[in-house]
RNA sequence: GCACCCAUAGCUCAGCUGGAUAGAGCGCUGCCCUCCGAAGGCAGAGGCCGCAGGUUCGAAUCCUGCUGGGUGCACCA
């Protein structure tokens, strides 16, 4: 249920009317009339564009048409007043019982209010993450994770039929490093010193692996060459690393539907697929790439390579998929595993990338164009930083010297639950302030509190009419909620529905968090107004009948917040301790 | 040199794909809360929406050009 969509199906029918009674010409496009809440509560309950947008078209003054739209909108039962506002805006006032409707809604619905069916079950595949599986995740992958995660759940809520999916980069020189690092740990468990040179991973994380390998193939490697051990070690670090990202993953309660192994792709003839799905396009051809201008690499030299025709779908240069010296680039797997998604027939792709991949985007989006002749859009997410702090003050972050924060110091510190919803407190191209001791504060200033507070405080109230012996099976009497107040909270919940498509249609989980602070932020002014005004408090001694409704509207405010929390993948908290 | 992202209150940021007098939190000022609705409440001040043009009934939002910050720029994944 969305009102504001009834009201607009509303302001349609009154369009037409006016159509039929020839007060306005009978081909108009009503495609940009919209009913949004106005910004000013003061001006009326929702307004309409109509008057001006069809003003042009109708060659109509706006005034003239808003005058005879307001005066088929009142018959509606439905609209109380309809005022002319503005340059031409229609102010409506709708009816009481409307809002308390709302409430009637959110209670038979629960969790479902609020559902949208604007994907129409079409798939879509969210790819995040996807960090080398080279050791733990670290602070950086942790926003991405969230946020993708976070996505996925909100484009499930809106009505697609979502993929979870995780590419694991394991098919390049990373591993190899990889696992040359293992077995420096793997002779360090036999006893021996080794020493860890550039290019390789000193991370302690990897000595137990060391010591596993031993376990597993005991001396067989020792005094041996890299050529006899280098692809098992290879395969077995790789596969205890993906066991470490799933179990990282997991500490913040993400699940994946599917990891893709870029290694799949070599050796099995997918990548010259997808190169060759390119090329019958005509968009692969031989030829040398001209210098970058300005700074120049040093050791540049013109060299013939293969090359994508990306400018044809929108990219600055074309792009090499294969090295001169006959290797594919690393674009090339991914232009495969994108060929792939492709193919599995999704409608819609959405990749989470970090800020830093910001200059692959448009070769991406190239590829994707050419090899679905235009049929799947792609949406890339850039992820901007995380700036850690303790007490205030920024917190370094270096490899080098082991202060390099994790994604489960995070989570043992604050929690998944705050560190997700803080992670989402921003959108996603904007810098991120991470506090590890303002995520945990218990004040209004940190939304990740207000927002629970507020569904403990509902669990308060229902606690406490039990404790009173109030019946909560009991039938509410919605039309006893009528103060302005709690209008107020029908009203700010009426626009959750509408929040919530606005947030799938833009991938913006972050709205999702913003309306909950406003939500909550409405729901503690009704109950803080308790203290001046006693017949606003959620319980009424003398009054049952009274309390039922108004548990009613509390336990509506506690159905969208946790379903608005559900999205966001954080766990509801029952009461504040 | 080129591309992408960002620029909104003193600070941190929202801002509904073009709508009305641009919002929130912190900080600041003033009042209230000193027993049962606790981790605060109410009100106020504070703005050239980076700058300059353009598009139209209407621009923080779209276009162009600047300024300033971030990221990335054949063969590395």
């Amino acid at each position: 249920m969305n009102l504001f969509d009834d009201i607009r199906a509303a302001v349609l029918t009154a369009l037409e009317a006016m159509q039929t009674a020839g007060e306005l010409p009978a081909d108009l496009d009503f495609a940009n009339v919209a009913v949004e809440p106005p910004r000013d509560a003061a001006h009326g309950d929702m307004a309409t564009n109509a008057a001006m947008v069809l003003a042009k078209p109708a060659k109509m003054k706006p005034r003239d048409i808003a005058d005879a739209l307001a005066v088929h909108l009142v018959s509606d039962a439905r609209i109380e007043s309809a005022e002319v506002a503005g340059p031409g805006f229609l102010n409506m006032r709708l009816a009481v019982t409307l809002w308390q409707d709302v409430f009637a809604a959110v209670l038979e619905q629960g969790a479902a209010f609020g559902r949208s069916d604007m994907g129409q079950g079409k798939k879509v595949n969210v790819e995040y993450v996807s960090a080398n599986p080279t050791g733990p995740l670290h602070v950086g992958h942790t926003r991405g994770a969230v946020f993708g995660d976070a996505l996925a759940s909100l484009l499930d809520y809106a009505g697609y039929d979502v993929t979870r999916e995780y590419y694991i980069n394991d098919g390049g020189a990373q591993v190899d490093v990889l696992a040359r690092s293992v077995y420096l740990r793997y002779l360090e468990a036999h006893g021996q010193e080794v020493a860890f040179e550039d290019g390789t991973y000193p991370g302690d994380y990897l000595i137990p692996v060391g010591v596993e390998l031993k376990n597993k193939v005991g001396a067989a490697f020792l005094d041996k060459g890299e050529q006899f051990w280098l692809a098992e070690v290879r395969e077995f670090a790789t596969e205890k690393m993906m066991d470490l990202v799933r179990a990282d993953l997991a500490s913040l309660g993400i699940k994946m539907d599917k990891f893709y192994s870029e290694k799949s792709l070599y050796g099995t003839g997918r990548i010259e697929a997808a190169i060759e799905a390119l090329k019958s396009k005509g968009l692969i051809y031989e030829g040398v790439l001209e210098p970058p201008k300005g700074k120049k690499p040093e050791d540049w030299e013109p060299r013939e390579q293969t090359l994508f025709r990306s400018t044809e779908h929108g990219d600055d240069v074309d792009r090499p998929v294969m090295k001169s010296d006959g290797a594919w680039t690393y674009f090339a797997p991914d232009i495969a595993y994108h060929y792939d998604k492709v193919s599995r027939g999704y409608d819609m792709l959405i990749d989470v990338f970090g800020a830093d991949h910001g200059g692959y985007v448009k070769r991406m989006k190239a590829a994707v164009s050419a090899l679905s002749d235009g049929r799947v859009p792609l949406d890339i997410k850039l992820i901007q930083l995380v700036k850690l702090f303790k007490n205030g003050e920024p917190f370094k972050m270096s490899k080098r010297a082991g202060t390099f924060v994790t994604l489960r110091d995070v989570v043992d510190q604050v929690g998944p639950g705050a560190t997700r919803f803080h992670m989402l407190t921003r959108k996603n191209d904007a810098p991120l302030d991470f506090d590890f001791d303002k995520v945990l504060e218990q004040s209004k200033d940190n939304p990740v509190f207000y927002v629970q507070y507020a569904n403990a405080r509902v669990n308060s109230v229902l606690r406490k009419a039990r404790d009173a012996g109030f019946d909560l099976n009991a039938t509410p009497d919605l039309s006893q909620l009528d103060h302005e107040a709690e209008i107020a909270v029908a009203k700010k919940l009426a626009e959750w529905p509408r929040m919530v498509a606005l947030a799938a249609r833009t991938n913006e989980p972050h709205r999702i968090s913003f309306y909950l602070y406003d939500l909550a932020s409405e729901f503690h002014a009704l109950y803080n107004r308790g203290n001046d005004l006693p017949e606003l408090r959620f319980l009424q001694d003398d009054s049952e009948a009274t309390s039922i409704s108004k548990i009613a509207l509390a336990r509506c405010v506690q159905v969208v917040i946790c379903a608005g929390l559900g999205i966001l993948g954080v766990e509801p908290v029952e009461e504040m301790r």
